[in-house]
DNA sequence: ATACGTGCAAAGTATTTGCAAACGG
DNA sequence: CCGTTTGCAAATACTTTGCACGTAT
């Protein structure tokens, strides 16, 4: 979806800008790339990916800016295990998908279901807390893996 | 519960002999306070909890237990974000909970609802995936932090 | 001009690993 | 005994921070 990445984008860059930050080259180069991802990504891999662009960025600035966007509510931190941090935009529409992980390759793909956030949003309404987000990660075998063996 | 703790450091330790590992003061003590756990816990608090209880066990030997464990299906290591590993047993009975995360204090409580369970096994089969298992993290703000603002 | 943003390198955490000594079977 | 388990310290991996310099406004 081209349309979608590049709302996310221009609003991320203009609501920054409205909260009188500046517009500085590093932040937005990450901002950019994290627009164009499909799936969560990790600090390490926009920093390759950047470099491989031949737009680098310093690896604390990659951080630096990956901590500002998860504390503005911009983007998401996710924990899939191994002590890496994932992270990847959050859209303005609510429209959200969940993670599965492969134990065996370490794939990380998405997935969506209206059912399966119902339930969580009706849990989330008992449980005294209020709720400002949920993660889902699923674990097991890819199919890629599971016919390897 | 008392025996049900009981049930799950007996058939650990029984199965870990019966695989051929030794029996070491070490990790039977790790087993021992895990056993005892309502949720989870991180490696650092086993440290601590056990030096305060007078059976010091070496930080790598706690790692060593818990990553041993967790391979062999004895515990689910949980990620509630900030980089740091949470374990917790893992029920032969198939009962399990999710937590609730504090963003503000940091607190991580257990919840539980079969509703839930019933839509993350019907995604389960959908996906290609060989499923293992799941984590469903809610975050946002418990009672006390809420009400403190 | 002035403060914010950036990059480098150093520091800080959490976790893993190498190795010699202790210990279980 | 012999090989596993353990504890210490060193190494590693990821992330954060201090600081001097660049740059947007």
């Amino acid at each position: 979806m081209q349309s979608r990445s590049h709302d996310w984008i221009d609003s991320t860059l203009e609501a920054l800008r409205t909260k009188g930050h500046r517009d500085g080259s590093a932040r937005r180069t990450v901002i950019e790339l994290l627009g164009r991802q499909d799936c969560c990504v990790t600090a390490q891999e926009i920093f390759d990916d950047l470099r491989v662009e031949g737009t680098p960025v310093g690896i604390a600035s990659i951080y630096r800016t990956l901590e500002q966007l998860t504390r503005e509510g911009f983007v998401q931190r996710i924990d899939v295990g191994a002590g890496i941090s994932r992270f990847e935009p959050l859209h303005a529409d609510g429209e959200h998908h969940h993670h599965l992980v492969c134990d065996s390759c370490g794939k990380v793909e998405a997935f969506a279901d209206d059912q399966l956030e119902r339930a969580l949003r009706k849990v989330e309404g008992r449980t005294g807390y209020s709720v400002a987000g949920h993660d889902v990660v699923l674990r097991g075998a890819c199919r890629d893996c599971v016919e390897a063996q």
